[in-house]
DNA sequence: AATGAATGAGTATTCATTCAT
DNA sequence: CATGAATGAATACTCATTCAT
């Protein structure tokens, strides 16, 4: 997960003045893509919000990419630390149990900074191959992937490397778009409840079998 | 679907040399899009690779905007008018062919122009609020609740449209990141299999169906 | 008073419907330019709201400058003629009469369209040496002098070219700037009675009138 | 007499380096202007002229007609200080003698640069409601108010604020049209001496009354 | 380390003018 | 004569990045 020297931030910042001077940095940007949208987003803009001069920025970030990957780097940590921390709570309970507390962490770290996380996966440009919903997507399948490892005997799935890829993203963008769209039914769990049944239902398998044996 | 007169193109196209003018424009653009990405899409980059002028672009789409704007017409179009063929003809089958129909149909859909359908979905900056996913998504979420309604009495669920709202937008991203990298499940059918599986028991599953009736 | 071949329309009209065309194009141009300024004073534009082609347009005017000179030409023509026949018809009055009549034509000179002269005379950039403007004076500048020789023997100041470059610049800069600022005094009368004694305090006077004769 | 925020220099220069930079700027601007007049004058072209880049340019002024205002500010202010030192010195004299005063400093004032003078009151395209002109004449009209209300017992005018406008007006375009058209006689002091005793003919009243009372 | 002035390639868009039809 | 599609040079302005201080 080591970030490509393009976008690695130049130095690691010993001093607690340096440190302070980064965060200050990130909660501009943060700040500004909030408030004002990417456009308005300029390695100068954030500077001056920082209170910091441009140069200072580029001490620590070699360029404008950087600084976005960073805060996207760090938003996915916070939601990702917080499903890893739900999904190993659940680790001993059973598949309903898991799979509604990682259902819930989903939800949970969607709903940790609503307005950044749009801006971050709406409005930013994709910059490059390894672009930060990729990353968070990878890690939130392994840890499905895991899951299902966990209660393999009871599941019905065979290729559970594609199941797990089917779940993470099926749960994930499904309470991404639900964060506008169908903020009451993620509020009241209806959302939950459904998704929870819907994963359940596809591990253990339904009455019948797959469709595809029944067409024509 | 009538464009806001902001993204209308300036006139209708009623001669032929216009026509081809816009189609040249359009491929260009596409071309640029698909090659150099979103940065690299600039109004007289485009007119340039169309061998027109800017002045003959601007004849024809009264700024960048509309331009975008009308490629992500013709290609949600290309899209839809698919899946909405794919989901007539398998109207009056059974529920389970239906799912199957409209799965094969979003891939199939997702399969047009794979690059192009990346760049417009994930590198283009939203325009508005009514941007072309939303109104995508929209469309197929109607589409996949009038299927539900064809079979409610089948159906456990009770929310049909939170059901169709899951389950459209669940197809949706699942085949969307599939393109990207499960290229090969999408080829051999294995993840179409897997989204039908899904949808139907979760449509005709109770929410705890005995795990016992499968396990060997 | 020939336009330099870069100004003077290309034919002259000699068809009815020619005639009609180039009126129409000049009225549009006017039209545009007190409703919109110059700014929105585009050939263009012009061609569209006199509901011809530019190509048209540009078949009775060589260039932009020449349409814009030509509706200049007009307008001072329009004020020109209206101050010579002031004149005439006040030629044999007395010096005071005659000054009063050419005061009073000037005003309403320049209340014969004033939109239009405001434009024409504070938004159009000047086009080379010969501006109307400068035309207008010189001519103004003609005809006050004429006046003055008419009047030789009751008038005091010596270079009478002198005077009538003087009192003409005068008197039309100050109706000038008047009728944007003072256009009550305009109206009432009050400016004209000014002027008037003015000019004629200076005709007649010399240099230093003992001032106690006017002291109460 | 502040700018507004729209037309204010981004930056007070308070480093050498950057008075030094606007210096350039503004100098290369009026070189650009009387030179190749206002159609040449672009942010690009006098930028580099100045020998800096555009992006200085922006540095120093938020946009093309701050850089204008700015030129034409600064030849005001030459102007009327000018004038206002003449006007001042002359305070205490007699009417005549104020009045040639501030005859000759206007005329200075317009001998200090006739070029740049004759491209900012001809060519450049007005920028609002105050522009120079405005404020320009709107001063010059309360210095001779001023001076009218000083001399008031000898003034045979009723409406000192009329009288005002009507000589700072006729004095200041008399000699700005003189400038192109008269050198010599401005040079000479004819024209002057002409103006003088016309001003002062008027204010201390000629021989006979105003014509109005003798019209038919 | 920190600064912020300077850079200049790049952007979207306009509009006078031409010329094939 | 008339058309209007096509042209493309030109415009004001931005912003990521550098580097002398």
């Amino acid at each position: 997960m080591a970030a490509t020297s393009a976008t690695r931030a130049r130095k690691q910042p010993a001093q607690a003045r340096s440190r302070a001077m980064v965060e200050a940095i990130l909660d501009a940007a943060a700040r500004i893509l909030v408030k004002d949208g990417y456009e308005a987003f300029s390695t100068n803009r954030v500077a001056e919000a920082a209170g910091a001069s441009v140069g200072s920025l580029y001490q620590y970030f070699p360029n404008k990419s950087a600084l976005l990957a960073e805060l996207m780097r760090r938003h996915a940590q916070d939601i990702m630390s917080r499903m890893f921390a739900a999904a190993e709570a659940a680790a001993s309970g059973s598949l309903e149990a898991t799979v509604r507390a990682m259902v819930t962490a989903n939800i949970e770290g969607h709903l940790i900074d609503p307005p950044l996380h749009h801006v971050l996966s709406e409005e930013v440009p994709r910059l490059g191959e390894l672009d930060w919903r990729s990353a968070f997507q990878r890690q939130g399948v392994e840890q499905v992937r895991a899951l299902l490892e966990r209660h393999r005997d009871e599941i019905v799935v065979a290729d559970l490397d594609l199941a797990a890829f089917l779940l993470a993203n099926a749960v994930d963008s499904v309470v991404h778009v639900a964060v506008g769209e169908r903020a009451d039914h993620l509020a009241d769990g209806a959302l939950a409840d459904e998704l929870c049944r819907m994963i359940v239902c596809y591990l253990l398998a339904g009455p019948r079998q797959a469709p595809r044996s029944i067409s024509p």
